[in-house]
DNA sequence: GTTGTCTATTTGACACTGTCAAGATGAGGT
DNA sequence: ACCTCATCTTGACAGTGTCAAATAGACAAC
């Protein structure tokens, strides 16, 4: 009986185990500074022994991958609907993204830096690779629909775009831009508005 | 007697522990992956006992805090180094400024990256966020020489500005901008070139 | 029903980490 | 001589990532 023969053993706890490790690194990442998401936290929040996730993942950094690939496909996700939410202006298209991107980071900034870690890109075809060419795809249709100036090829406006928005969002939870004497920029919606209306000239002709 | 009564001891090493601790970890971050460099590292390479460091500095964020002021402190020289080997043209000092930020960028990936990692700006005057505000204070003078259009003031010209190259560099690193088969920009002096030239209309008026 | 086999998971161990408490060291002032 | 005191070391503790060995539990064969 039961139909699924393959693998699906039904005691306790089949192989979800993994897929709750998964959960409890997305959730611990977002919860806990980046040195405190320990392995065995993980572990411990996933109610397994502290060397279960060894059976899944070769090391902790392909742990964190996993979780971290998970809030990338989430970011994506709300890029895709924030695309379809605007209209038909191509530019107005592609700042919407932006914003949804920037709304995305400050939501959930521990999440947001540690998946521009330098070291959890640890191959071209691993899920950290995949998850992020998944997100740039979605920037790469919203560019690829603007009227750009000569010169500015397809590549080079997404580039331009990605860079900008990610460079907002990192100054502003590195805490660069208000480093200042009662300096600094509000991360209001408005100003991110205002900044990103700055791009416009690369995607807009004439 | 003696004039320094206020605090200057100088026996057989004064503070120039200190020194060495803040040299060896500045360079072991750019030696090491930033989970590697650990402050009993840092002690060994600076030749003095693992719970040293305990007495000029009270954590390990505090140590390595002290190696990043000092990478910031450099990036801020080569800036300054930039703008004045560059012309008059207020807009192409600017982007001297911005080829220079990068190149020390990719010159010194892991000290840039850890530079802007949130936690290391503990306070509004730590050496951190004073490091920062200096190099902050130079994009200033910057932006401010340049004729914006309206409507971009000089807070939003810096953010504009800081958060291309950090954007881009950032990207770069973190290995998304070639995360796709086959694709992705090369980190060449050219495609900085182009990257930073699409800045220009909010620099540059009419 | 007993046995064997295989996989998922746990237990235990190792070297390493950051931090704290207590002990050693040595120069300066009296 | 002595004392003082900042500096530094030694030693310990809980916690970490990772590996080896031991366990548990379900399946197949007999």
């Amino acid at each position: 009986m039961a139909g699924s023969t393959a693998k699906g053993r039904q005691q306790s706890r089949p192989a979800d185990v993994r897929a709750a490790l998964v959960a409890a690194a997305a959730a611990l990442i977002e919860e806990l500074p980046e040195s405190q998401v320990s392995l065995r936290a993980v572990a411990r929040r996933a109610g397994v022994s502290h060397a279960a996730p060894a059976h899944y993942f070769p090391s902790r950094t392909d742990l964190m991958a996993a979780g971290l690939a998970e809030g990338f496909d989430a970011l994506t996700a709300r890029m895709v609907a924030g695309r379809e939410a605007a209209g038909d202006d191509p530019w107005d298209r592609l700042k919407a993204i932006g914003l949804v991107y920037i709304a995305f980071a400050l939501e959930r900034p521990r999440t947001y830096t540690m998946m521009f870690q330098p070291g959890y890109i640890t191959g071209p075809d691993t899920v950290m690779a995949r998850a992020g060419a998944r997100c740039r795809d979605v920037m790469t249709l919203a560019v690829a629909e603007t009227r750009r100036p000569d010169g500015v090829d397809q590549d080079l406006g997404i580039a331009f775009a990605w860079m900008n928005v990610h460079g907002f969002v990192s100054l502003l939870t590195s805490g660069m831009l208000d480093c200042g004497p009662a300096e600094g920029l509000d991360p209001t919606p408005e100003v991110a508005d205002r900044l990103l209306s700055l791009m416009r000239p690369a995607y807009v002709r004439g």
